[in-house]
DNA sequence: GAAGATAGCCACCGATCGGTTGCAATATAC
DNA sequence: GTATATTGCAACCGATCGGTGGCTATCTTC
């Protein structure tokens, strides 16, 4: 019933906006069972920071946010979209696509 | 051989820092033959913000990159470290480790 | 009920992000 | 040679990020 995806089974987890990004961070924190200072200190950013970023707060610097990744032993992946776990067939068909349009 | 990975086949590749994100959205607008002023206004930023993140500068916003990484068509990926593909093994000791820690 | 830990939230404020504008260098095409 | 596209980079400047400190509410524990 988790509505975006619990981490602790090693699953990845598609991160589509900060807000996802944010849960993942909350719940993945709740289950190493750490508090925000705790966190905080620990990925090296003011509580605040991981107050504000839980809490959704649309901007949000990338650095901090690896650092909280690492502090929680997550890690961040760039993937093709539309290629989840397979090949890359949609994204390699979309680069044909798109240099067809630009060539003629 | 590649130091950091290409996109272009599929693989989804770890980003460690923001150097290495900058590195795969450059790649990638290459591969799709985007110059940074096309990147810009399809993710909606600033041509700016494309130079000055792919030049490596160390501070980014999130929502900006979630916003360039949708316009390259990737896409970002949350997941436990040291758990690349098989299970979860090391996330799961590390919960096992803290909690310990925590509770004698 | 007192003490401690945690979380939400506020004001203050320096640092800096990010958009805009402009310019020079390079490459390509005409 | 001229025109165009692209890129690196600078200055200006408003917006806001992020840290510090503090306050309150809640919960647990003694």
């Amino acid at each position: 019933m988790e509505p975006i995806g619990s981490i602790g089974e090693g699953k990845n987890v598609l991160v589509r906006s900060i807000g996802e990004a944010a849960a993942q961070v909350r719940g993945r924190r709740l289950q190493l069972r750490l508090s925000q200072d705790g966190l905080a200190q620990r990925a090296g950013v003011s509580r605040k920071w991981v107050y504000e970023f839980e809490a959704g707060k649309p901007h949000a610097e990338l650095g901090h946010l690896l650092r909280v990744l690492d502090a929680l032993d997550l890690q961040l992946d760039v993937l093709p979209r539309s290629a989840s776990s397979a090949s890359a067939k949609g994204a390699a068909n979309l680069d044909a696509i798109i240099e067809r349009h630009r060539d003629g």
